[in-house]
DNA sequence: AGTATTTCTTAAGTTATCTTAAGAACCAGG
DNA sequence: CCTGGTTCTTAAGATAACTTAAGAAATACT
């Protein structure tokens, strides 16, 4: 059954570069599994993230506790979607975040040390990388630029849209924590727009 | 008086990586010089992002306008800063965005197509631009976790420690708009807190 | 299937932020 | 150094979003 998690693993790396079949022994070498029950953690506070993480199943998170002990959710993921602490992983320095199951979830994941080795094994994963970062901030910009600019139920809606598989999956309160609102106030607005 | 600000911009590049004489030759080749007056802009909507741009002398900002009509300023820059819509350079759609000289302000930028030339020719070039977008989403990260935890007089704090030099040099309507918030409430904030 | 846990809703009272409008202060450029 | 434009302040009234608390609904696990 791992076995079905590395195919998907690999056709997601095909979707953005060409590997050999040479290629891809290398980098299954180095990929570890980790399974996860709902509401593990994959990452806690305190230490930096040392792994890229590759959900292969279920749905996952990160999030991070402000001074008042509110949750705020940065990322939500399913299947085929990376979750990191990012900021951590590329800083290497102690991470201030969560990253955690929604549902239970299996992690297919590869170590910073494994990684450097491999990019100079296999170059074309460095350039994946440096696409999926890319890509990570056109998106982070765009939920920037639409924090700023749009009113909740506005981005709720965009949210719904672009994500409802997500939506659909996820409990209401970490779809609030991640538009940056309350739980409650999430509620009201559903009511108040029927 | 070109010669300083190459001089400037190649010690700049020197902070992150390692340049022969042959490779600055190389890179000088291809930068282009830009004089703006206050309020002049480098770029507006509706066209893509074509140049990498590095702030040489005075001050600029890019910002876009939300359905109302409202300014959200995206980033502030002075010299030795680089000042772009990253989002439409990297996918190459077109922006929505205005980057502006705040003060007067001279501009060195370097075209895709010579970057990419550029990038076979000197590869520490593309090193340097790949540290740069992943400082600028470690940024970002970070300008977003504020923007959704703290309140506005303490991201205002946040932002005069930080950026005490940009700070006193741009006027407060543009502060506010980079905060998320009205001038006027800004003012009020400052008084609030005497 | 039954119970404990988790999540969602409602509502009342509160606080943060916005809108509008107008005058005051400041500054750039001739 | 004058003057027109730009930026900042003030204040009143409006709205968006939060807090608290409690019960209702949904879901997970045995």
């Amino acid at each position: 059954m791992a076995e079905q998690y590395f195919k998907t693993f690999i056709e997601h790396l095909r979707e953005t570069i060409e590997l050999t079949t040479s290629d891809i022994d290398k980098i299954l070498e180095v990929v570890e599994i980790v399974k996860l029950k709902r509401k593990e953690f994959l990452l806690t506070p305190g230490q930096p993230s040392r792994h890229m993480r590759f959900i292969a199943e279920g749905s996952a998170r990160s999030y991070y506790l402000d001074e008042n002990s509110q949750e705020h959710t940065l990322q939500i993921g399913i299947e085929n979607w990376w979750i990191n602490d990012l900021y951590s992983f590329l800083t290497q320095k102690d991470s201030q975040m969560y990253i955690q199951a929604i549902e239970s979830a299996v992690i297919l994941q590869i170590s910073q040390s494994n990684l450097e080795k491999l990019y100079r094994e296999v170059p074309e994963v460095s350039t994946f990388f440096r696409i999926k970062i890319q890509n990570a901030y056109v998106a982070l910009q765009e939920r920037m630029i639409e924090n700023l600019s749009a009113e909740v139920y506005i981005r709720y809606q965009k949210f719904i849209k672009d994500y409802r598989d997500i939506e659909q999956r996820v409990p209401q309160y970490i779809v609030a924590s991640y538009l940056g609102v309350t739980p409650e106030f999430l509620s009201y607005l559903k009511k108040k727009h029927l």
